[in-house]
DNA sequence: GTTTTCTTATGAAATGTTTCACAAGGGGTG
DNA sequence: CACCCCTTGTGAAACATTTCATAAGAAAAC
C-alpha cells in the first residue's frame, strides 16, 4: 500500500479518463458503460475511497450531525444516542458527539465547536439558554428552546396522567408525587402536571414533594414521619419523576419497614433500563426512545424545514415492574 | 446575519489585510500587533469561525477520531464512550461514533466509512476479524487484533485472581466460576483464567460452568441440582464473568431459597453501574474505565507511534456491593 | 546617503472534490 | 453528402484553508 491515499486524479490517470468522468461514476450520473467499467476497475485496483471532507467542502454539506448531550452515563441518554446514531446511519449521515455535563459554559462552547465543523444539523439535549445559530438546523429533545426550534419529547403530561390512572385503578386512594429538583425548566416537568391533573379529575388526594438536591434523604424522612399515622403510612401510591428516584425511594421504604408493593405501590418514569439489561427498576411509564430518536432525525433532515412543529409529543406506555400489585 | 457564513477572505477584506495574515492570526504565528488587532476585530464583527473541514482538507489531518462500538446500551460501552469523548476533547479532538451491534458486516462497513472520512485514528471495540488499513492508527479495547495494533484492557487476569483471593479470604472453600458464552475470543476471557489459577494456587476446589446462550437457565438448574447435598448447596463462593450475570444468578439463587451472601457469596466483574446510579448489582471487580479511555486516547494520539505496546493492562479494584459478607 | 540585512505582509499554489460550460463525435435527416 | 442536434467526455473553476516563495519596508551598518 502506498504511503498516501489515492485520489480521484490517480483513478482518472489509471483509467485513462478525465477527472469529471470519475466523479460522475461515483455520483451515479450517466456515463458510458465502457468508461464506467474502466473507472471502477481502476478504483478497485488503487483501493480508492472518496474523501468526504473534500466532498463536504465543495458541496457545503457534510453529512454529519452533532449530538449534544449531558453525558452518556445515564441510560436514557445512552440509549437515545444509540438510536439517533442508527437513524442517522440509515440516512447516510454520521454522528459527532459532544458531552456537556449540563454545564452552561460547556454547552455554549459545544455550540461554537459545532459551528466550526459545519455540521448539517444539531440534536441537542441541553438545559441552558443558548445562543443559537440561525443557519444550522437544530432539534431539541425534552426542552422547548424557542418558537422556531422544534422539540421532541415523550408525552410527559400523558405519562403522568397514565401513572395516576394506573395507581387509582390498582386501588390507591392516597397518592404522592416525588420529584428531584431540576435546575432548569424542561418538558419533563409536565410529568407532575399530568399526574396532579389526573388526581384532581378523579377526586383523589395527592401530596407533592420536591426532593431538592441538598438533602433529599432528610426531606424524605420528614415527609415519611409526617405521614405515619398509627404505625401505618397514610400513602398507598407514589409516582416518581424518574425510575432512578423510584428505585431509591423503594430502597428507603424497604429499610423503613414499608413493603412495596403490598403497602405502597410505586411507579417511575423512563423505562429505559429494559433496553440495558432486560430488567426494570420498578413499574414505570416507558419513554419511546427509538421513536423519539427517529422523529428528531426526521425533523432535522426533513425536506420542509419551513413547516416544522414547535413540539412533538410521542406516546408513552406502561410497563409493570414489580412495584405495583397486578 | 448573512445567509452564508463568513470566510477568511471576508475577514481579510474587512480588516484590509491579506489572506495569509488572517491565517497566521488564527494559527498563533507571529504577526504584527496592529495587524493582529485589525484581524481580530474584523473576525468578531463578522462572527467568523474557522471551517475545520477546509482546514482538515489542506492539512491532511482532521482532528477527529472514530469510535467503533457494539452499542451504547451497555453501561460499560456508554461510560467508556463518555470518557473517551472527554479525553479527546481535552486534546482538541472530536469523536465520531459508529454502532455495530457486534455484527461482522457492520463492523467492516464502519471501517470502510471511517476510511472515507479521513479520521486521524480509530478506537475500536470490535469482536470480529477486520481488514484494517495500515495507514490509520488503530487502538483496540479488550481484544488483541494483531501484533501491530495496541490493545487496552483492564487487568482481567489479575481481577479474576483478586476475586478468588477475596472469596477465599472471606472464608469460601468451594468455589465456582460462571460465564456466559462469548462467540469470540477477547481479553475478558482472562478473568476466568485468573480466577482458576488463584484457586489452584490456594488449593481450593473450583467448578467452572459455561452458561451458553441457548438455555442458560436450564444449565444453571442442572448445575444447581448436581450440587445440592442434604438440602444444602455445596458451593459457598461464586465468581461471575460480568456483573449482569451475577445479578441474574443472585436473583435465581434467591428464588431457589439460597441466601446471598449468607449461604453463598458472589462477586461479579465490571463495576460500571456505580457511575450510572451510584449503586452496584453486586460485589465486584471494578474496571478502570476512565484510565482505559485516557490510555487508549494517549496511545492513539501519542507522538511515537513506532514504539506502542501490544497490550496495556490497567489495574482493577475490588468494591463490596452486598453480595459478600464483610 | 547608500547598501545590506532582517523582518514581516503578501498572494499564488495546493489540498480533493463537484459542477458547468464547452468540445467532440456520432447518428439522423433533408 | 452536408448539416444539425444530441449525447457524452473533458478540464477548468470553485469551495476555505495553509504554506511558501517573494516582495516590500524598516532598521542597521558603513
Amino acid at each position: 500500500m502506498k504511503g498516501t491515499m489515492p485520489t480521484m486524479k490517480d483513478v482518472a490517470q489509471e483509467a485513462g479518463v478525465a477527472l469529471g468522468t470519475v466523479s460522475k461514476v461515483f455520483n451515479g450520473l450517466p456515463v458510458g458503460e465502457s468508461y464506467r467499467i474502466k473507472v471502477e476497475e481502476a478504483a478497485k485496483k488503487l483501493g480508492y475511497q472518496v474523501n468526504q471532507y473534500a466532498r463536504g467542502l465543495r458541496a457545503g454539506k457534510t453529512f454529519t450531525v452533532a449530538l449534544i448531550v449531558p453525558g452518556l452515563n445515564h441510560p436514557f441518554f445512552a440509549v437515545l444516542a444509540q438510536h439517533i446514531c442508527a437513524a442517522l446511519a440509515q440516512r447516510d449521515h454520521r454522528m459527532l458527539v459532544y458531552v456537556t455535563a449540563s454545564r452552561p459554559d460547556i454547552e455554549q462552547s459545544c455550540i461554537n465547536m459545532v459551528r466550526q465543523n459545519k455540521v448539517d444539523g444539531i440534536i441537542g439535549l441541553t438545559y441552558n439558554p443558548l445562543e443559537l445559530d440561525e443557519d444550522i438546523p437544530f432539534v431539541s429533545i425534552d426542552r422547548v428552546l424557542g418558537p422556531s426550534i422544534p422539540c421532541v419529547a415523550a408525552d410527559n403530561f400523558g405519562g403522568g396522567r397514565m401513572a395516576a390512572e394506573k395507581l387509582i385503578e390498582l386501588g390507591c386512594r392516597k397518592l404522592a408525587f416525588f420529584r428531584t429538583g431540576s435546575t432548569h425548566a424542561s418538558e419533563t416537568d409536565r410529568r407532575g402536571d399530568g399526574f396532579l391533573a389526573a388526581c384532581r379529575a378523579a377526586g383523589v388526594s395527592c401530596e407533592s414533594l420536591l426532593l431538592s438536591d441538598g438533602d433529599p434523604l432528610e426531606r424524605f424522612l420528614d415527609f415519611f414521619n409526617a405521614h405515619m399515622a398509627g404505625g401505618r403510612l397514610d400513602i398507598d401510591g407514589i409516582f416518581c419523576s424518574t425510575d432512578l428516584l423510584a428505585w431509591q425511594i423503594r430502597n428507603m421504604l424497604l429499610e423503613l419497614g414499608v413493603r412495596v408493593p403490598e403497602d405502597v405501590q410505586l411507579i417511575g418514569f423512563d423505562g429505559v433500563r429494559r433496553f440495558v439489561d432486560q430488567s426494570l427498576y420498578c413499574s414505570t411509564i416507558v419513554q419511546p426512545t427509538q421513536r423519539m430518536a427517529e422523529t428528531a432525525v426526521d425533523l432535522l433532515l426533513g425536506k420542509d424545514r419551513s413547516s416544522v412543529p414547535a413540539l412533538v409529543c410521542l406516546p408513552v406506555s406502561y410497563a409493570p415492574g414489580g412495584t405495583t400489585r397486578e
